[in-house]
Formats: structure tokens, sequence, C-alpha cells
DNA sequence: TGCCAATATCGACGAGCATCGATATAGTCG
DNA sequence: CGACTATATCGATGCTCGTCGATATTGGCA
């Protein structure tokens, strides 16, 4: 009995500090190797591996391989889930 | 050592179904009386008023008594949180 | 003051999750 | 092919959280 609303979703991969940090690292450099994640945080690399994929289920990033690297940036449509999200809260997206 | 980070907190908030669902509610109509909560979900009130709890001490929400019941509706700067939080995430808050 | 309705708190339980070490997979290069 | 590096998966563990029933608290009213 898991929780297929999206947007619950989404906002669960967002609700930890360590893929917040991830994702806001990424909100300032648009694409960063998954080895430099373990530089910042003071996780293990398997635990880094599991919150990318959470993120990347969430549709929050999207990968890419390069050579022996993955690539990671923000996914082309977050910003719209985002706002989307957002709208359906309170009407808001504009707020001056 | 929890989460002191209030962005991680407003996400957990927000990232659980009947939370949102409460959240969604208030969007449509701008106050509603916290027994009308237990009319739309298969929770129990104890369960209602934890997560109403829960949205209070995020700033989600704020509460007003009038006379035995209690009338619960969005918080002032929960969408400028909202929009700020956006904006640190990809420099978005205005998306097409 | 005493009763009733609405809401909050308490204590407990079960499921889910963040985390780790160990190991497997995949890609590169000699 | 064989060794090395980067990333993912596995299995286990401890903790957090959503949920409930029982109970306490609070305000209104007779």
């Amino acid at each position: 009995m898991r929780n297929t609303d999206p947007d619950v979703q989404l906002l669960s991969a967002l609700a930890d500090p360590v893929r917040l940090s991830f994702v806001r690292q990424l909100a300032e450099n648009d694409e960063i190797c998954a080895c430099d994640f373990s530089e910042c945080c003071t996780v293990s690399q398997p635990t880094i591996s599991h919150h990318l994929k959470v993120l990347r289920e969430a549709g929050v990033l999207t990968s890419e391989r390069q050579g022996t690297n993955i690539i990671y940036s923000l996914s082309a449509d977050f910003a719209h889930r985002w706002a989307g999200l957002g709208a359906s809260l309170s009407g808001l997206v504009q707020v001056g």
C-alpha cells in the first residue's frame, strides 16, 4: 500500500537534509559528478548512491554517463512540477 | 541530533498524504474547522490532531479558536516560504 | 458548579527509512 | 583478457513516524 501520489513522492524526496543539500548544489552548478557529492557530506558512498536514486525516481534529477563517472543534473520539468504544486497548495506561484 | 533546517521541516510536513490533503483543502476553503477534516479522511481524531500539530509547528497552518471549535487556515507567509524555497532550489519561481 | 462536546496528549505498536559494510556490476585502459 | 575505478545492490540494524485507543484538557452552557 504505497504512496503513489507523485506530489507526495516529490516532497518526500526533498524532505531529507542530505537530499535537499544535493538539490541545492545542483541549483548552483548545473552538472555534478556523483563522486563530488561525497566530498561535502558525512555519509558513505552507498548512502549517497541511495539518495541519488530516490531523487532520480522522484523525477528531481536526471543522470548521464560520461566515461567512468555519472553526471547528475536537475530534471527539466522539476521547476514546472514545483510551481504547479505551489499553485495547487494556495494558488500562489506569483507572490511578489 | 534532529533536523533543525526549517526548509526540511516544511517539506517533511507536506510530505505526507494526509497532511498534503489537509493543505489542499485549505487552499480551496480559506478556513476549515478541525472537526471537518475528520469527514474526509479515514484516520482517527487523535491522528488528525497530530497531523494538524505537525503542520502548525512547521509554520504551514495557523489556528484560531471560535467557541468550541478550532479553525485552521494557511499561514500568511507560507506562500513566501514556498516561493523562496523554490528559488533556492533552482532559481525558478517564475516558470513559464 | 457540573456536564457535554471538541481537541490535545500519552503510551504503545508496527512499518518504513536512513545508514552502514560487504559485495556485485559496469566501464576504462593497459 | 585482467586490473582498477566508479557506481549500484544487498542484508542488516536502529530510529523515526504514522497510527491507534485511552485519557486528559479546555471551553461553552445550563
